[in-house]
DNA sequence: ACCATGTATGTTATAATATAACATGTCAAG
DNA sequence: CTTGACATGTTATATTATAACATACATGGT
């Protein structure tokens, strides 16, 4: 699978269900599901979706990709908000906070979560081939962390968890 | 224990016996002994540990802890090196590909190895408390993460595994 | 010894990512 | 209808990183 089949959301990888994450399926649904889920999150906890954040996390699931903060500004001031980074990188961090998206270091980058609320270190899968990145069930992990850094009277407090490598569509490519 | 007393080469964590990363112990051995191994490994693979390569890795071991680009780069220029950013990064890049450096994603910055030449992917501690950076002993982790990118499909090329969290001695301090 | 070649270093310039500080606007409680 | 808290907008700058080209330096062949 190429990059340009990947930007079309009706046949894409990388969504909630960790079977399918690599999978084609109709994105639209997800991408929906996870707003509306990330509005009512934001709102029991008393806090704001506001347009600029909403329309961040909205470009960040359609997108289905990893963006810059400098794409997502770009996009934004194309319709009309703020064109200074500070507009996207304040809804970003937001975003963090409310563990709506997650930021991906090695790419200098930020992804929607894809299943905002549950309880998860997340784990991330970076195709090196068409560019998507995946969340995967962090199963085990986490504990083998902890467990590793205990037995030398470290206490983790946050993880980063990021691998690249090849996505069976991109791997079955030349 | 706080920043100025790890300062300290003497009396410093984050060597490689995994037991010892956050104890005292005498640092000067661990980097001597990391700097020989890294010369022989390079001669090995016919490649050359040049002055500003040999300085730049001797700053990272000293410093014992993960050093921005252009911390390394200052010290460059003040010992009679270039004083611009390729010089530094070029180093830098060399000495990661022969894995005598590691890249710590999170602090945009740069750590020894403290065990180059054994096949390990690193995993990192970062303590909040003292910005020491240890390297933990992975056991598991790789393997665990491969587990669950294959469940995918998906095939792991290098990983990034960085906690940050507190050391037992911040931890044991106000 | 000399040159050809590849590799390393130095330098100039700029790109890409990120934040500080302050001004303005908005919204809801009192 | 004002006050206070929060959000957004704007200006400016800091920090991290790389591209492109020039110079030097080592090494092996002759």
């Amino acid at each position: 699978m190429n990059q340009s089949a990947r930007a079309d959301h009706a046949a894409c990888p990388g969504c909630q269900t960790p079977d399918l994450a690599f999978l084609t399926h109709d994105h639209a649904d997800c991408a929906r599901d996870a707003l509306a889920r990330a509005e009512a999150l934001v709102l029991e906890r008393g806090l704001r979706l506001t347009p600029v954040r909403k329309r961040v996390l909205q470009i960040l699931l359609e997108s289905h990709q990893a963006l810059g903060a400098y794409d997502v500004l770009n996009r934004l001031a194309a319709e009309g908000f703020g064109n200074q980074p500070p507009v996207a990188y304040r809804a970003l961090e937001f975003l963090e906070e409310q563990g709506l998206v997650h930021r991906i270091r090695r790419l200098n980058a930020f992804a929607a979560c894809m299943h905002p609320g549950e309880e998860h270190a997340p784990v991330f899968l970076i195709c090196t081939g068409c560019k998507t990145v995946a969340e995967a069930p962090a199963t085990g992990i986490g504990a083998a962390l902890g467990l590793a850094a205990s037995g030398m009277g470290f206490v983790i407090e946050r993880a980063t968890v990021e691998a690249v490598g090849k996505c069976p569509a991109c791997r079955s490519e030349p």
